[in-house]
DNA sequence: GCTTGACCTCAACCATGCTTGAGGTTTTAC
DNA sequence: GTAAAACCTCAAGCATGGTTGAGGTCAAGC
C-alpha cells in the first residue's frame, strides 16, 4: 500500500527495509523472516508489485523474538507478548520495558526450577530412590511437568 | 528368547514387566515406550509370541529419561550419555552417579546462561540498545546460540 | 532490451517427540 | 471355546520452527 521509492543499494535514508536488508542486518534468515509474518511476529508494508517493506522498529522486534527464544519462550508465547503492545504506533521503551518484565520474572521462576532440579540430581540419581514416590527428583520433575502449559521442557 | 511365565495380573514375583505395566509404573504411554525403543533409549526381550518384557531396571532408566528430558536435554542427548552405562550387567548406583555429575555440570553452565540472560533482560529490552552490536542482551544471546550443538533453547 | 539478482508464493520436506489408527495375534477370564 | 483385553507392527498424523525448491515476477545495470 504504502510505495517507497529506493534510490539505491545504499538506501541510507530510507526508513523502510526490505526483506534482503533485515534478513542480513538481523542475521535471520530469509524465509524466517516470512515465517515469523504468518505467525504474526512482524508485520510489513508492501510495495506497489508485492515486495516487503519494513519499517525500523522490525529490527528491535526480531532481537526480541531471539532474546525470547533463547530463554525458552515458544514464538507462540511471544506473540501473545506481543499482542499486549501498541496496535498503532510503534513500541515505546516502556512497552518493551512492561513486555521484559514478565518474561524476566518467567525466567526467574526457570532458574529455580532447574536450580532445584541440579541440585536434587547432584544427591540423587545415584541414589537408590529414583523409582520411589518420594525421590525429590522425581517430584520435581512433577513440579516442572504440571506447570507447563503445552511444551515440553523449560518451555 | 527368554521366555516368561505369567502367573497372573498381580505378577508379584514376575522379575520381568510387560509394557502396559511399565506405562503404569511410571506414567509414560505405551507409545512411547515403544518410541524410546526404536530409539534406543531402553530394551526389552521378547516372549516367544513378541511380546515386551522388560528387566526392572527399565524404570530407573526411564524416570532417568524424564529427569534428563525435563532439564533439557533431548533424546539423542540422553541416549548417547546412556551408550556409556555399561552393556551385559544393570548399571550400578555408581554408574547412574557419573552420568548425573556429567548432567549437572551441563544445567550448571544453562542455569548460568539464563541468569544472565535475566539479568541482562531487567536493564536491557527497554534501553534503546537492542539493535545495536554492543548489548549485552545479544551478546549473551550470541553466547547462547553458539554454544548450542543443535536444538535452539538449552536444549 | 536483456540479463542478473532480489523478490514473490506455495508446497514439500527435515528433525524432534510423540500419538493415533488400522489390521492382526496372543493371552486371559469366564 | 469364546469374548475381551492386551499386545504386535507399520504407516500416517500432529505441533514446533523452520528450510528448500519450483516456477514466476520485479528492478537495476550495461
Amino acid at each position: 500500500m504504502v510505495e517507497v521509492k529506493q534510490n539505491s543499494k545504499a538506501k541510507s535514508k530510507a526508513s523502510e527495509l526490505s526483506v534482503g536488508e533485515v534478513a542480513r542486518r538481523s542475521g535471520i534468515a530469509i524465509s524466517a523472516l516470512h515465517f515469523y509474518e504468518t505467525e504474526g511476529l512482524i508485520k510489513s508494508q508492501r510495495t506497489k508489485s508485492g515486495h516487503r517493506r519494513y519499517g525500523r522498529d522490525v529490527l528491535r522486534r526480531i532481537a526480541v523474538i531471539r532474546v525470547a527464544q533463547s530463554a525458552g519462550l515458544s514464538l507462540q508465547e511471544i506473540a501473545r507478548a506481543f499482542a499486549a503492545l501498541p496496535d498503532g504506533r510503534t513500541p515505546s521503551a516502556r512497552d518493551w520495558a512492561k513486555l521484559s518484565a514478565g518474561w524476566r520474572d518467567l525466567l526467574s521462576e526457570r532458574i529455580l526450577q532447574m536450580t532445584r532440579l541440579r541440585d536434587d540430581l547432584t544427591g540423587c540419581i545415584g541414589c537408590g530412590c529414583l523409582s520411589l514416590d518420594q525421590c525429590p527428583l522425581r517430584n520435581s520433575e512433577d513440579r516442572l511437568s504440571s506447570e507447563g502449559s503445552g511444551a515440553r521442557l523449560l518451555l
